[in-house]
RNA sequence: UCGGGGAUCGUUCAAUCGGCAGGACAUCGGGUUUUGGUCCCGACAAUGGAGGUUCGAGUCCUCCUCCCCGAACCA
């Protein structure tokens, strides 16, 4: 777990910032509990994910809620697995759940698991059976599912349900013992199926699993289901408030059920249910998450275009910038889908204070000065520009850059024909070379597509620094290398993974709305040298163009985490 | 069809007991600027509909409309 701090020198961990939180109507509940005495003053949540995946932006928004409530309540919050289903789990998620945590910038203290109860819910499912309150079923699944009924229809008992607490009890040993065979049994709660909320329709406590457990090995044969398992855990842990997304509040009814036939000491734990996070051009379902990765759309997990908490690690975003963008957004119970551009407000905002500026050329056209002066032996002199690391902090100091008569410049900075409101390079017109001189544009060579392949310039030695003496101005500063002293290096750009806001909701299949190509591989890009000292995970500033992240583990490989402001952009798109 | 939840600027989150509907993002305009970045100033822009109660309604009541979730031995 210390490896992602290694690997990530930039995101050492941090402590969550001291919470300046607006109330919500779940802050309101926890004070009114604590005025009430409800638990004596205790708060106590839990963080519960099922290690089926990795850990994505949807997560972040439960992690910060449960955490942080319990921070400001002064109350403690557990990670805990809810591994009740070995067919789906597996250890590595477990590990790199947790890694995903710290990351975040949360300690997960003592990890717990539901495995860890499953003697204890095993007890209580006996003490139901002697008491009636449930009951073994031998019909296979699709049996069951017809009998439950539907939407303002009845549900149909089972044959079964009357069986005697002796035969159930007699039943439920076989099963635990290992006397079936998937799917031959099931243990229901034994409530109502006419219940109008169909989770009360005799809902399945166990079910028959011949894979072995992640954990407990093959201990266990038969394993407790979502609902027969969440509630008792919060009830073991100590939980006082037990928050989970909307989709569960149907099974409300279910959780307080359960906790009222066991024989707990103390109030019991109550669930709460808030909109879990959507944003604009993605998607968090698990599911789909991992067909992505079948299907070879994107590579992995950690694939920068993916909402995952390790990909938009790798992609540059700050832990920090995660963690506030969840506490702005808040907390409610409307379903909403929050525009990604917000949570890259979050990123800008970080970066702007933190990251180092660097110069960067990702289409790179060449750039003669004709009047740059040589050497006794005829070189060009080469000389060291004195580059500002980050003006919005003085104390990140300066370095020196490398800079000589023929130069690497951004194509997007030349026209041979220059339209309405370009400031740039176009001939006869002047720029500003960021820490250098003043050069005038003299010629613009083209190929015969038309694409620029050289640009002659002059340079005016009176600018020296970037300002002229006799105060005359340039429209445009742009950024450059020395052709003679670039490293070359990969960038990686990428574009929305999904171009339609809500992917799937026009056809239902998100991968409708998946983008043709969303990562734009550039090989060819001229970087300062000083870039080649890039640490893994580093993020910095490519001026003018972005926020990059260094790959982790292979050099000279550059993420753009998200671009600048582009005022240009947003004036050409109007211009059409 | 039944049950549960929801509806406020383009988006999203607020609005104390019923008392001037506010912020952020986005957009647009201006200023500063050696990043068309940052920063600063300004503008635009909303209570789903119909009734009712009230001096006064986003908030309370009635009806309506629309949206989301729920019929796994998933979580």
């Amino acid at each position: 777990m210390g490896g992602v701090a290694a690997r990530y020198p930039d995101h050492v961990m941090t402590e969550p910032p001291a919470s300046d939180h607006r109330s919500d109507f779940v802050r309101e509940l926890l004070t009114a509990d604590g005025a009430s005495g409800r638990f004596g003053g205790r708060v106590q949540t839990r963080f519960p994910p099922e290690p089926n995946g990795y850990l994505h932006i949807g997560h972040a928004k439960a992690i910060c809620l449960d955490f942080d409530l319990a921070d400001e309540f002064g109350g403690v919050c557990n990670l805990r697995f809810d591994d009740t289903n070995p067919v789906t789990e597996d250890e590595s998620y477990v590990e790199g759940i947790i890694e995903d945590l710290q990351w975040l910038g949360y300690q997960p203290g003592e990890v717990l698991y539901a495995s860890d109860y499953f003697g204890q819910l095993y007890d209580w499912a006996e003490l139901l059976v002697e008491r009636g309150l449930a009951y073994v079923d031998d019909q296979d699944a699709a049996t069951i599912s017809e009998q439950r009924g539907g939407f303002g229809k009845p549900g149909v008992e089972s044959p079964h349900r009357g069986r005697s607490p002796e035969q159930n009890l007699t039943l439920l040993r076989a099963m635990r013992d290992g006397s079936f065979d998937e799917g031959e049994r099931v243990l229901r709660a034994r409530i109502d199926m006419q219940h109008e909320n169909m989770q009360l329709r005799d809902p399945v406590m166990y079910r028959i699993l011949r894979t072995p457990h992640h954990r407990t090995g093959d201990q266990w044969v038969i394993y407790p289901t979502y609902d027969w398992a969440h509630g008792q855990g919060d009830a073991i842990e100590g939980v006082t408030h037990s928050l989970c997304t909307l989709e569960f509040s149907d099974h409300r009814a279910l959780y307080e059920w359960f906790l009222e036939q066991l024989p707990l000491q103390g109030a019991a734990p109550y669930q709460t249910e808030f909109a879990r996070l959507e944003l604009t051009h993605t998607i968090t379902s698990k599911r789909r998450l991992r067909e992505l990765i079948d299907r070879g759309v994107v590579d992995g997990w950690d694939d920068p275009r993916l909402p995952t908490l390790r990909a938009l690690r790798r992609r540059g975003y700050p832990a920090e910038a995660i963690r506030e963008f969840c506490r702005f957004i808040g907390v409610a119970r409307t379903n909403s889908r929050h525009a990604i551009e917000l949570l890259e407000s979050f990123v800008r905002t970080h970066h702007n204070a933190h990251a180092p500026r660097r110069m960067a050329v990702l289409h790179p056209v060449k750039l003669v000065i004709t009047n740059w002066p040589t050497d006794d032996e005829g070189n060009p002199v080469v000389v060291y520009r004195e580059a500002v690391n980050n003006p919005e902090n003085p104390d990140d100091g300066t370095r020196q850059v490398p800079f000589s008569g023929t130069l690497f410049i951004e194509a997007d900075d030349v026209r041979a024909d220059p339209p309405p409101k370009f400031f740039r390079l176009s001939p006869g017109r002047e720029v500003r070379l960021r820490a250098g001189w003043f050069v005038t544009c003299d010629e613009v060579l083209t190929d015969d597509d038309g694409a620029v392949t050289e640009v002659r310039c002059t340079y005016d030695p009176a600018t020296e620094g970037g300002n002229a003496p006799d105060g005359r101005k340039v429209k445009a500063t742009i950024h450059w290398v020395s052709a003679d002293h670039a490293a070359d290096a990969t960038v990686a750009l990428y574009d929305r993974l999904f171009t339609a806001e809500a992917p799937g909701e026009a056809t239902g299949d998100p991968f409708d709305d998946l983008a043709e190509s969303s990562r734009e591989l550039l090989s060819n890009c001229k970087v300062e040298p000083a870039l080649a000292d890039a640490q893994p995970g580093e993020v910095v500033q490519f001026e003018r163009l972005g926020y990059f992240a260094a790959d982790p583990t292979e050099p000279m490989l550059f993420h753009r985490t998200v671009g600048l402001r582009d005022e240009w952009a947003n004036i050409q798109k109007r211009q059409g």
